[in-house]
DNA sequence: AGGAAGATCTACT
DNA sequence: GTAGATCTTCCTA
């Protein structure tokens, strides 16, 4: 995806928190068995149909997952952040995540949210905006990546297709086949 | 009001 | 590799 190698920005009080973004997975609305939208306009994942380059945040199994709105308006749909490689901040995605190994700490949808404190306080927040507690940067100097897809990790019910991206070789990428 | 499900994580064998 | 914990939202009575 075109996600992939950007970097996200986590803005604290007065610290900043960076991770590339190595991992993500798609989701769409009603074509998809396992997309919280299928069932219809749910209040929660409203966001689904909103603008891109918004975060929506989804809980599960006690663990918020990061998403980003990828379709126009109109068009449900989501790109889940499953990885990143942390770049900045990372004593502090240490101590938040209790654990002092560094593949260890963003490896999994779960993870990186706890890393990062992001919590449903930045639901709907504007990715693109440099004001933003949560943002995307693109990557200036962006290295040649290469991507490498597969089926979706832990999902009943998955699509026909393979809906999981992820860079290769990246040792924070939390499955690789 | 109660129960089930869900895009997960951790710990233990 | 498998089982159990965990939490929020949604569905049904």
């Amino acid at each position: 995806m075109e996600l992939l190698g950007k970097i996200l920005v986590r803005k604290l009080d007065e610290f900043q928190l960076k991770g590339k973004i190595v991992e993500t997975e798609a989701y769409y609305g009603k074509e998809d068995p396992a997309s919280r939208a299928r069932k219809g306009k749910l209040p929660h994942c409203e966001l689904m149909w909103s603008d891109p380059g918004k975060a929506f945040i989804y809980m599960v199994h006690g663990n918020w997952l990061l998403n980003v709105v990828a379709f126009p308006r109109g068009i449900p749909g989501a790109v889940l952040i499953r990885a990143i490689e942390p770049l900045e901040g990372i004593e502090l995605m240490m101590k938040n995540r209790k654990s002092k190994d560094i593949k260890n700490l963003t490896n999994g949808p779960g993870k990186l949210t706890q890393a990062l404190k992001i919590t449903n306080k930045l639901n709907g927040i504007d990715l693109t905006s440099k004001q933003s507690e949560l943002r995307i940067e693109t990557n200036i100097a962006q290295e040649k990546i290469e991507i490498e897809r597969s089926f979706r990790i832990n999902v009943s019910q998955d699509m026909k297709e393979p809906l999981r991206f992820y860079i290769k070789n990246n040792p924070f990428v939390s499955k690789i086949f």
